[in-house]
DNA sequence: AAATAGTTTAACCAAACGGTTAATAAGTGA
DNA sequence: TCACTTATTAACCGTTTGGTTAAACTATTT
């Protein structure tokens, strides 16, 4: 072995980058590019502050590892369930569940990207050519072609991510008007969101020629009494 | 007249506050707190650093005021739908169309609250209660029972505010995506989905034991032809 | 063990930042 | 015109911040 390069399990079982990535990831989801300072990333994860300059040569550097870390969540998450399900509605529910999973699992991320976004547009640019996500609206249209679905699936899709992404992202807002600062209260509702947005794409597909479409359950959570 | 405290008009037709407060409104929405720096303000404003402590004496209580007054555009908006239509399939195209007038007039705001709020939710907190917003979801539960529908309102509400400003808060992703980097394009796909979006609220007040209730046009985006 | 390469730290630095000060300019009332 | 308040500016100040440096520590190789 000629410089043995691999760093082994200082003490948490993590390598110290590892622990760096690990760190920033936190500071900069919270507090975005501008608000976070390397002292605190530094602090998390319980190293000096010039060691981050050792593995990450400047703030931006390492922000853009984060960001494409980041970023990179998320897109897997989408090519994937094109792929895996052939039933077109099987396929609409799988992503409902698939991005509330992951939005409970990493509640920050969404107004991180959201915002960040706005300050480097070039950098997504750049990201989205890295990874191969321009053909994903055209893979999204192939799948509404052979189910036989006519309209434009960008509107579709646009509402599937923001009816999940939104009740996160507003939290702080929507928490104290819509669910009495109760904790409880804001998981059962987005328990019940997963139901009503699934319920919701396949709603947007029926309309009145298509009453005999096999609805799999009545769960359906609005309904006309009168008017 | 004691100190004639009301300054006229210095040379745009803008008092100096006035002029503050503009230019730390577009630094502030674009950069957030954290970003944004005096200095800029200061540029944009055409005016000397120190005149921004003369007016707001730190950089918070500008930004609160700035934080307000953004938050402020958004509440009566809410507010007056509720009183004004009294049809509420029209008061629901009413809240689509306005928002989508808003957001286009002022497409950083979304993601500027929607970051900000994160970094201080007592902010929010307070604001909330500065105004009289605490009344909102059963104001709306009302008019969910008066129209003798059923179901969640806030199932709703989230979808239609979330289906709106979605597209703007994430445009720096989509432009390239979805819309090929043309802005033409994208006001298209907003305009269709101003439309989309109000069909998309009507629809989810129809099931299947209401199919007489009258849907004005037959502009529904989304058609089942086969499976 | 000596030499060498990789890792980590304390101390330091220059620039940027929010904020202050003291002086000047401009308007107001007598 | 004079006194007085308000508005505006240039220069300055202390702190914070991203980044550097040189030395120390650790491990690997010979």
């Amino acid at each position: 072995m000629e410089t043995m390069k691999e760093q082994q399990t200082a003490n948490d079982g993590l390598t110290t980058e590892e622990k760096i990535l690990a760190a920033a990831g936190k500071v900069f989801t919270r507090k975005g590019m501008a608000g976070a300072r390397m002292q605190d990333i530094a602090n998390e994860a319980g190293i000096n502050k010039a060691l981050l300059h050792y593995y990450f040569r400047s703030k931006e550097k390492l922000f853009d590892a984060i960001f494409e870390k980041t970023f990179q969540q998320f897109v897997p998450l989408m090519h994937l369930e094109f792929d895996s399900t052939d039933d077109f509605r099987q396929m609409l529910r799988n992503m409902v569940r698939l991005y509330v999973m992951m939005v409970k699992k990493s509640p920050y991320l969404p107004s991180f990207l959201l915002n960040e976004m706005h300050q480097n547009p070039d950098k997504i640019q750049h990201l989205l050519l890295k990874m191969k996500v321009s053909e994903f609206p055209k893979r999204l249209q192939i799948r509404f072609s052979e189910a036989g679905i006519t309209g434009d699936p960008r509107q579709l899709l646009l509402t599937l991510i923001s009816g999940v992404i939104f009740p996160f992202a507003a939290k702080p807002l929507l928490m104290p008007l819509f669910f009495e600062n109760n904790e409880k209260i804001f998981d059962r509702f987005i328990t019940d969101r997963s139901v009503f947005l699934e319920d919701l794409m396949l709603r947007m597909l029926v309309n009145r020629e298509d009453d005999d479409a096999k609805l799999d359950s009545d769960n359906s959570n609005f309904n006309t009494n009168a008017l």
